[in-house]
DNA sequence: GCCTATCCGATATGATTGTTTCATTCAACA
DNA sequence: TGTTGAATGAAACAATCATATCGGATAGGC
């Protein structure tokens, strides 16, 4: 029991989950579903807002192995207060300092970074994301991942989005094969690879529009590029962040699937069902 | 009074700090002391803890502007649970609202899902992922990627860092190979496949730890990991944001390199040395 | 000194809470 | 078909809450 105090209401949820019962799971979701907030809501709206009885609520936190309601609602605002301003600056262990320092250096390249977006660029690349009968992506390191990313989302909406090989491999095959119809989207954030800048001089050369997303210190690069976003990566940490360049594949997702119109929405929901069909999801 | 409904609990009090009686004021002081707190709160456990009778807590509270408690309670609620899922839902389609909107849903969920890390099992999964011997990873879809960033930033400064095929394909395979000296970690952002939670339930037969790095809309997953970490993922916009995620296992990595000390950035700087030699970047 | 005004907390009151009880429902199984 | 067991919500219940009331206390003006 004294072990048992010491753990959160949300793991207690999930460690019983499969065992409970209809009405009381309805409720563990909508608990589930207002994080560290349990304190701020009575048991009685609770159990309301889930639609369930009363008994339900009291059934269920005998389950979770408490006393009574109020005993749950400290607990849940004990811990709540772990990450307020007021717990930081009593612990005032530089640990805290470290995790809230790099909250704020996060939230700050990610600022930065949409400030300084070029609107009309953004504009006009999103444009030709719809537009482009092919779509290639690449980029190695960091960036490998984000090409991977975004290439999930856009395949979403839309076919015929590829990532390339990592480059140094066998890319130079493809490029003959690149068309001013298509879009090759490349990341390149710190540290890039050689020979970059080689292989966007010759996809220019083929007449293929490109977009680039790299960072402040890209040299020579934006050059070969028709649209070119800098993302911040450097904050005090050792290593970069790629933060605002997730960030900003996701608004392009987002962005051009919005301009899709019904097309791109039609190709999600075939996408949708077909999961579900596969049961693949849960 | 329209217009008052609007004011925050706490404008209102400075407003009128100057004319609160003494025991009003006391109150009032803890009111201020515990921000943002004050739904989680009863007005008896207020008073009481202002060392002031509850009649007090009515009289102040009418002079506040408010019909009577519950109603500064909700105010106080709803203006913290702002943004939260159950707001949201209640909001419903709020699909477009432009860059700034954009990025401002991205900051709060990066926000809310540090606010809500659990400091004592960051601190043992650091202590974790410098102890084990074999670290795995694993993912699918969105989570893939995460998974693989993750090892990348690890493998600069310790070896025998591995990314699991993906859950559905020969995972089983590897099952047998597990041991309580290893460390699995699992990134499981909706869409999760099923079948994770039996993969899960045998690794954790095997006695090895698991670090679960999920949403709030895991269900009976965490029951199977050790440390659990839930990042928020869902903004108004159709597709989730990992950013949150993306964050936390970087500072998951900038804090392992960190603690490991001196033989940590031995080998990061061999690593580093190594890229020269080959010229690798530019 | 007296009066008035204000502040304050103990007590009483009514409203609302969380808990328990209990009858009903439903599925599993003999 | 009948029986058992778990699950569920309505209603009764006790506990706790926030509010209203009231008398005591204090301070300032006259």
């Amino acid at each position: 029991m004294g072990e048992q105090r010491a753990r959160s209401i949300e793991t207690r949820i999930h460690d019983q989950y499969a065992e409970l019962p209809d009405s009381e799971r309805k409720l563990a979701d909508v608990i589930l579903g207002s994080p560290g907030d349990l304190s701020a809501y009575t048991a009685t709206e609770l159990t309301s807002l889930a639609g369930v009885s009363k008994a339900a609520g009291t059934r269920l936190f005998h389950r979770l192995g408490f006393a009574n309601y109020d005993e749950a609602r400290l607990l849940a605002r004990d811990t709540r207060s772990w990450g307020s301003p007021l717990y930081m600056e009593r612990k005032s262990g530089l640990q805290n300092l470290g995790i809230s320092g790099y909250l704020d250096e996060e939230i700050r390249v990610l600022k930065n970074s949409f400030a300084n977006l070029n609107l009309r660029d953004l504009d006009q690349a999103l444009g030709r994301i719809n537009a482009a009968r092919r779509i290639f992506m690449t980029g190695s390191r960091n960036s490998h991942f984000l090409a991977g990313y975004l290439r999930w989302q856009l395949i979403q909406f839309r076919g015929d989005v590829h990532t390339l090989p990592t480059i140094g491999e066998t890319l130079g095959e493809y490029l003959g094969d690149f068309t001013p119809d298509d879009l090759l989207i490349v990341f390149a954030l710190r540290r890039r690879v050689a020979g970059l800048d080689n292989i966007l001089k010759a996809v220019k050369g083929r007449g293929s529009p490109i977009l680039l997303i790299t960072d402040p210190t890209a040299r020579g690069l934006p050059g070969f590029a028709d649209w070119t976003f800098i993302t911040e990566v450097q904050t005090g940490a050792v290593f970069d962040s790629c933060g605002p360049a997730l960030s900003l594949a996701r608004y392009l997702a987002i962005e051009a699937l919005h301009r899709a119109g019904p097309r791109g929405r039609a190709h999600l929901e075939r996408v949708e069902r077909q999961h579900e069909v596969l049961n693949e999801f849960k």
